[in-house]
DNA sequence: CTGCATCCACGAAGATACTG
DNA sequence: CAGTATCTTCGTGGATGCAG
């Protein structure tokens, strides 16, 4: 079972913000530049922006093309891996436009449940009750 | 467009390794105690799992049932919301274990290149050719 | 415009220990 | 067994500067 690293490797690679962020931004556009990535993917620095480009450039999911002009003109677009990849990342950002009301209730019960069970603090089912030991 | 944020953030929020894990664990074995996770979820600590769970649970994800029993015994299962992400979690590891070949292979392809590009450095297409200038 | 290197700060994450 | 808190460490990621 030693083979399922690599997936759990490529999982743990690919499972982060800005890859997902870049592939879906390519996905909607499928030739941007970088500074054309930096105006779409808010809030990304310099540094992410260009050191996840540089890893899904090496794992095969995005191809660089470089213009020989001056100043340097620099284009990024899904490989034929990438866009297979893109199916399932379209899904994914479709599942949390969804289901955002969901979520956003879910916290607020949350929320409230928290704080409604930090005031009262009301003797409940005792846990320690015989009838509930095993040991 | 200040809506789009909220989407944005749960993006953030749920691409991350350990909340892809822990749902994917909870989809092969839909009830499982705190430690049947760490057992099933390699080299997660103690103190990640618990922080996840907690997120996940407060998203709406997954259902935390306390057995009133001691020692404790807590379960953890997905809840509807949390199963209908299932389906786009359990298709994202697919696509890693079905092109988990191809990675590699433009992994080493990449990086033989780049071994190459640097010994020999010989002239190219001069990029500052007259022909090419813009400015 | 793009890319890479450096420096630095902050938060993430591990280890440990203690409570219920 | 499960959960939380504290402490410390380490890496991520931001800011900046420079080169092509």
């Amino acid at each position: 079972m030693r083979a399922n690293g690599l997936a759990r490797e490529l999982i743990e690679r690919i499972a982060d913000k800005w890859t997902l962020l870049i592939v879906a931004a390519l996905g909607e556009e499928p030739k941007l530049r970088f500074s054309g990535l930096r105006e779409r993917i808010e809030r990304v620095s310099h540094k992410m922006l260009a050191q996840t480009l540089r890893q899904l450039e090496r794992d095969g999911l995005v191809m660089r093309t470089v213009h020989p002009v001056v100043p340097p003109h620099v284009e990024y677009q899904l490989t034929p891996l990438g866009r297979s990849l893109l199916v399932t990342v379209t899904e994914f950002c479709a599942w949390t436009r969804r289901h955002m009301a969901e979520v956003e209730q879910a916290r607020s019960a949350y929320d409230a449940r928290a704080s409604v069970e930090d005031a009262p603090e009301r003797a409940e089912s005792s846990p320690l009750a015989p009838e509930n030991l095993r040991g």
